[in-house]
DNA sequence: GTCTATACTGAGATAGAC
DNA sequence: GTCTATCTCAGTATAGAC
């Protein structure tokens, strides 16, 4: 029963004072969270447990979503480190390499599955900062696809393929948090297999996309997604 | 500027009192909805729009989120009426049976895409009743596939793919309304051109896929999905 | 800048009268 | 079936202690 909780050490040994409050406040939100749910729980009860003023933690955050945000950017931020520590010790080739950064976010993701849906709450929804395809989320949107350029940035690949493959393993991803709440099986075992299953897919496809015959797929797929502004300098920057 | 609300002139015309007052308020609410946003009206708002009391409101729908859920079965059935009709009336290849399926939904929602919105809030949330992938919609999930369904079965198909496509285009179907909330190009062209570029792209596909060198990823796609639990039998039945 | 205490507002939802 | 009155509670506002 590890939880993610780890992440802020970094900023519990060392801090003042406020970012100690903010850190307990941001502790008993997750734990309440995890333990009522999200809508049960009130800011109310978060500041009661916390120990502070409901002022105290309107203070810190403006309102319960943005703590979920706070969860979730330390979530990325563990993910960020569990990938380039396992990037600097192990040689691992490109298909051992896309398992673990889809088997490790899982894996952290593993006992807050109920939280993780309050993250697609706006998906519908550009222009709530919290839209999870929205500008208002760009940034850690980045972030999550430069993970996956990372970790195939060593590999030989035509441009128009290095170009693709970030955003398509991103949106993989996606699709797979999402199955993962749903996912009643032990352990969840039917995302993890699936996960691995797609990917199997994704390495054949790989060395199957030089073969003439899927030549003009592969350029209709590319063409295809540019129009629709799918690729990436759609999807990491502002829209206006 | 034709809205959907012609689909409850049925109800409209032979209907006693009662009926006649939710759709009052149907009516007064997906004004304000459309005029105000779904977050920015109140149930107070509408009632008073519609010339009733607040609890009269509340007697007709549980909650706002449920007059979406009408709203969204209103359009539901406007569609199915439009593919009914058109496939009576005209002759079309498989191409045009699925552009006309897509388009005409497309085409249904133009005008309410924040509305949509409000279908995805709670995707992320299983056990949420409004889940627009979660057992309290199977019902109209299955609606919805059943539509992809009607639209492939006169074709000559192996009875794997026959299993496989609905849901697939139902699936393309979702991301082409996820694509068009955020499609801020002019009549939404963006979301149009790729329905239209991706149905072509599975036209192609569909005539690779008896070519020997892409048999087993055929079957291999198949196995994963099925493993998955994502082949209708899970999308449109109660998971307990 | 950090936090408490308290009170207010607005909106979803419900109970019970008619 | 419909209305009025009321409840609850999230979120806001504020005034002030340290």
């Amino acid at each position: 029963m590890l939880h993610i909780l780890n992440v802020f050490k970094i900023n519990e040994a060392a801090t003042e004072k406020g970012e100690q409050t903010r850190h307990e406040i941001l502790k008993s939100a997750l734990r309440l969270f995890r333990d009522q749910g999200f809508d049960a729980t009130t800011m109310r009860d978060i500041a009661a447990d916390a120990g502070v003023a409901l002022g105290a933690a309107y203070y810190y955050f403006p309102g319960k979503e943005s703590i979920i945000q706070a969860y979730y950017k330390a979530v990325q931020a563990e993910h960020e480190n569990k990938i380039s520590e396992a990037l600097a010790t192990r040689k691992m080739d490109l298909k051992e390499r896309l398992q673990f950064v889809m088997r490790s976010k899982l894996d952290i993701l593993e006992n807050d599955r109920k939280l993780l849906g309050v993250i697609f709450r706006y998906s519908g929804e550009p222009d709530h900062p919290l839209s999870c395809l929205g500008p208002g989320t760009a940034e850690s949107r980045r972030e999550s696809i430069e993970i996956f350029t990372r970790a195939i940035e060593d590999e030989k690949l035509p441009k128009d393929l290095r170009q693709l493959l970030p955003i398509s393993l991103w949106a993989l991803h996606m699709g797979a948090l999402i199955l993962f709440i749903y996912d009643k099986s032990p352990q969840q075992q039917r995302t993890r297999k699936l996960v691995d299953g797609a990917l199997d897919l994704t390495m054949r496809l790989l060395s199957l996309a030089k073969n003439p015959l899927l030549r003009p797929f592969r350029s209709r797929v590319l063409e295809l997604l540019r129009d629709a502004e799918l690729l990436p300098d759609f999807v990491t920057q502002e829209t206006s």
